[in-house]
DNA sequence: TTGTTTTTTTACTTATTAGTAAGTATATTT
DNA sequence: AAATATACTTACTAATAAGTAAAAAAACAA
């Protein structure tokens, strides 16, 4: 694949993960690309082509790391850190997540982005809901409701999180996400 | 206060409920209202005068709130069931609160309503955080972290639901909201 | 080298944005 | 009734947005 096609998408997606999707314009890559806006419309059309690459690709990041992870035989609790590394690595970096940044502007999506960021969050509440099960039964975690509903209380905590950190500017992540990860200790 | 400044106030609180701070502009404001673009000018010189507006409002709804409950002795479940109420009905009118329009967009915020905003946040976990402590002390509360940390873990599973459950479409949100108090039961 | 495809720029259009200056109508006060 | 403040409208500017068509340049193949 085009090495400038590759850049764009990474551009694209730390504007997106900094500023929102609505906030970000074609302008802020081509200036810091050195490249004429135009050769941004050569390899995406237009602003949602780009936008649902970007989901598309982060779909395929998230599954390569389960299958990687899986393929490794990771146990529950490692696999629930890789994961939750992801929102460590983020906040470190002053970035929200994918989800968390394309989420807000929903409405404001096309349609195949809006197809693809649901697909996105389906995927991840499917890997985690199943992860959590599994480790229960094993014994290793514990937790009172359906796995399903864990999941989204978990996933909503690590996605707003980020973007609250950004308001509050000063937070221990670490030490939050080790009191999620506490709450699940048998 | 002036009538079409309260309905650019709520209509603006609306919209940025409903696009985002980034995807709405004054026109949508003038049209629905049926005025013209400088009128809002008139009253809001600047759309970040709105923004700060808007926070600022909500702050002291959400004070008139807080007193209002205290003033008339509500216990501590009663409390967190008029908080979770808020979200509720967000969650029926398909708008995300404010505090989870406003925070993706946070860097993208001239000061003051930066300044508002973290002043929303510190306001609403400082009340969340003592209402938790208080619980436990009285044993009506059950959790293992410091309050701190629980009322941020409560907080943005609140603010990141809203914004996944118009990613999801079909998102049982009162069963969610009860096992997030559920899990709070002694 | 010539032809062809890929990549990128130039130069533009159209639409929308926030914002302003100056004027007008409607109340309110003196 | 005259003066004045309030609440707007008209008519504009300047900037930025996404997007396009055509030409130029670069890379590659015959």
């Amino acid at each position: 694949m085009s090495v400038t096609r590759e850049k764009i998408l990474e551009l694209g997606e730390n504007l997106i993960r900094t500023k929102g999707y609505n906030a970000f314009s074609y302008q802020d890559i081509s200036s810091e690309l050195g490249i004429r806006n135009a050769a941004i419309h050569y390899y995406f059309p237009s602003k949602k082509n780009l936008g649902t690459s970007i989901v598309k690709t982060n779909i395929q990041r998230f599954e390569e790391m389960v299958e990687n992870m899986q393929s490794r035989s990771f146990d529950e609790w490692q696999q629930l850190g890789v994961f939750i590394k992801i929102y460590i690595k983020s906040h470190r970096e002053k970035k929200k997540c994918v989800v968390g940044s394309f989420s807000p502007d929903f409405k404001t999506l096309d349609e195949s982005t809006q197809k693809e960021l649901k697909r996105m969050v389906e995927i991840i509440l499917k890997w985690l809901a199943e992860l959590l099960e599994k480790g229960r039964s094993k014994g290793v975690f514990s937790f009172a409701d359906d796995a399903g509903s864990k999941a989204l209380v978990i996933f909503s905590s690590l996605v707003a999180s980020l973007q609250l950190s950004g308001v509050l500017g000063n937070l221990d992540y670490k030490s939050y996400c080790r009191s999620i990860l506490d709450d699940l200790k048998p």
